[in-house]
DNA sequence: ACAAAAGTGTTATTCATACACCCATGC
DNA sequence: GCATGGGTGTATGAATAACACTTTTGT
């Protein structure tokens, strides 16, 4: 049932942290979507749908993004184009795949309706189509990406103390850091200014509020933009 | 005249390395074709053309690589989807850009013919459509990749000298390298192993020549194959 | 006082870079 | 012999990592 062209399509692999109730350890999660027909009816999917015509790429990978969660991406970057033949059943549908980070803080009030729910990375269940393999490679490109670039900031709200961007940095990166070598890093990368505020209220020490240093990229994408 | 569906079309920025007759100094080229009709008719382009409905996205950068140059890549990675409205007059079209790396030797046996030539990436002229800021984002690719995977490899054939393998570096990085250094660097990657033989006729001490430990993919994809 | 996390100091180790120098060949 | 690039040795400084220690708060 072959037709004259391949259908495309944009889908958006959505990142946000949550941090477990019980061991107050955050982890990487997802919003999904239930499909509402055939073909994988009932299963979760990606945020997505066919391109417009008259729509840019990224264009659509933001408008699937606030529809389903309510929510404005703070880094948004294409990811890869899966095409392979056979990957829906049905016509030919090439999707274009965008990846995006959320701030916490604010996925924690989106949208979650009858149709769409966030689930964690660590523990996906069987997804529609090839998701899987497309949130695989997603959380590969994040985590790879999160060594040499400055995209933890993307998770976090306007200020914040380096406990907390250390803990993004654990979070995705699977693995604790030593405060004291973290502090070093991220205070000669040059990348990040103190408020001259402090957090109050908590037990210990009060830790100092930072600011990221808007003029610098969150990540270096060369000759595109 | 925008029509329902936007058009799928595969391109494909195929690399080389020349060196120049004169100075001897190894440099980036690619190949590239002539359009014939309008749009930008008599303009250079980057080889590709519209998807067919059974065609694998790889599968079509391999066959117009093979159609315009008589090539098999070593290495072929996808690169970027471009799909700006406007990017080309007429029907809207989504192209998705693949980036080829083609054995130097080879390369210079390759076909050329009336309508296709190879081109320094160091002078290139005005390209059709968004060709150059494509092949601008790929030379950035290239170089990125350069520093931090083997795909050097791909521009040399079975054996090679260090020499050789410092050449394209150098022609890639842009800079030359230290011979002391550079080699140290290699033998410690395990990456590459001595066949023994060593390359005699030159009017200094004989290279020995090493192959490519074929175990070690040229560069991590992570999920993706 | 004590716990807990913020923040500083110190040292060992690895890695990058520069460059002096010896080796083996053709001429 | 000399020129040329192949190949080895070694010193220096920067980046990374490990961990002891001091500071400042709430309870």
């Amino acid at each position: 049932m072959s037709q004259q062209q391949a259908v495309l399509a944009v889908s958006t692999v959505i990142f946000s942290l949550r941090s477990d109730p019980t061991t107050g350890i955050s982890t990487v999660w997802i919003p999904v979507v239930r499909r509402i027909r055939e073909p994988h009816e009932g299963r979760w999917a990606l945020p997505g749908g066919p391109l417009r015509v008259d729509d840019d790429l990224e264009e659509a990978a933001r408008s699937h993004l606030l529809e389903t969660t309510g929510l404005t991406p703070k880094y948004l970057e294409q990811l890869y184009a899966f095409g392979k033949v056979g990957r829906s059943p049905g016509p030919r549908v090439v999707s274009i795949v965008y990846w995006a980070l959320v701030e916490s803080d604010e996925a924690a009030r989106a949208t979650v309706g009858e149709n769409v729910t966030w689930l964690s990375t660590d523990e996906l269940p069987e997804l529609a189509f090839d998701h899987n393999l497309i949130v695989d490679y997603a959380l590969w490109r994040l985590r790879t990406k999160m060594e040499y670039s400055r995209i933890a900031h993307a998770f976090l709200g306007d200020t914040f103390t380096l406990a907390q961007l250390r803990e993004v940095h654990e979070a995705v990166r699977q693995k604790p850091l030593d405060p004291a070598n973290f502090r070093r890093t991220i205070e000669s990368s040059k990348t990040v200014v103190p408020t001259g505020e402090f957090v109050t209220g908590t037990r210990h020490r009060p830790a100092r509020l930072y600011r990221y240093d808007g003029s610098i990229d969150l990540a270096d994408s060369g000759p595109l933009q």
